[in-house]
DNA sequence: ACATTTAATTTACATCTGTAAACTCAGCTT
DNA sequence: AAGCTGAGTTTACAGATGTAAATTAAATGT
């Protein structure tokens, strides 16, 4: 049930362009360039170049709507920002992660809904947890798997 | 008290770096090579030249220790995991943060101590959480401020 | 059909990243 | 003194990224 595509990294400017995919659903490159024009002063070339990098990272999808193309993104946002985390935790240290998430808690807008999940999974793992989190930054041990 | 200085994005291949850094404490370029050698087939011209490109980042300092340098880092490592973590959720949609936060704890080896801690300071912060949060994805409420 | 508008594709270009070879300089050897 | 060594510095080079102008192709107006 797992299908997650491996996601190219996704760039601090292509962030901005997939967040209103996500939010706007499939779109023409005219509405996006309009989104984003009114609030980022990108060139419309900007954008469109972006678009296509995005395309061609396979993030998103485009199909011949009359005459102009509309945009899909392939990955759900959820998915999108699970893996982007993820992907940055994977080369951080395993010992300090706890607190790296206790500062994300602490700097995040959550809902009650959420924290109450947050909680009950906490509580859930504190069962099987170790007393001590070993770090594992030296060679051997270091996750250097990752990109 | 919140003397960050603005971390200068992270790299891949500088993690493996610093991390090493963070965990033996200042060192030589001589054992840092050494160390990442073992594990990650980097040639020690390539770690050199990351050493000075972190050096340049100013992620680095580095001292005249007899004939060689003493290289060590500027930034904690807990603090450059969590800058590092801020960043990537600064570009991310508020609404789904919490989910986030829920799949990094379910990926993540957390200790006791750090459950306890994160459980306390949750249900704290649901005495004043919203019911729900808006995603800020459309230009206006989008934090494009970031980088 | 011809000019104009719109949209997409190509080209551009500086900087950053990953990866490394080449070069240089201060000591150490012999 | 002349060469070898270890460490740092410079140069290299392809691919990614931010940012965009130029070009081409399609659609529409007149």
């Amino acid at each position: 049930m797992n299908e997650v595509k491996k996601i190219d990294e996704i760039t601090h400017a292509e962030w901005q362009i997939v967040r209103l995919i996500w939010t706007m659903g499939a779109s023409s490159s005219r509405s996006i360039i309009d989104a984003v024009a009114s609030k980022r002063d990108w060139k419309e070339s900007t954008i469109k170049t972006l678009l296509g990098r995005l395309v061609k990272k396979g993030l998103l999808t485009r199909v011949k709507q009359g005459q102009h193309f509309v945009y899909s993104s392939t990955v759900s946002e959820q998915n999108a920002m699970n893996l982007s985390a993820e992907e940055l935790f994977k080369q951080m240290c395993d010992m300090r992660k706890g607190q790296t998430i206790m500062d994300l808690v602490s700097q995040s807008k959550i809902s009650k809904g959420d924290i109450n999940q947050l909680v009950k999974m906490l509580n859930q793992k504190l069962k099987t947890a170790p007393d001590k989190v070993d770090c594992n930054c030296l060679p051997g041990n270091m996750n250097m798997d990752c990109q």
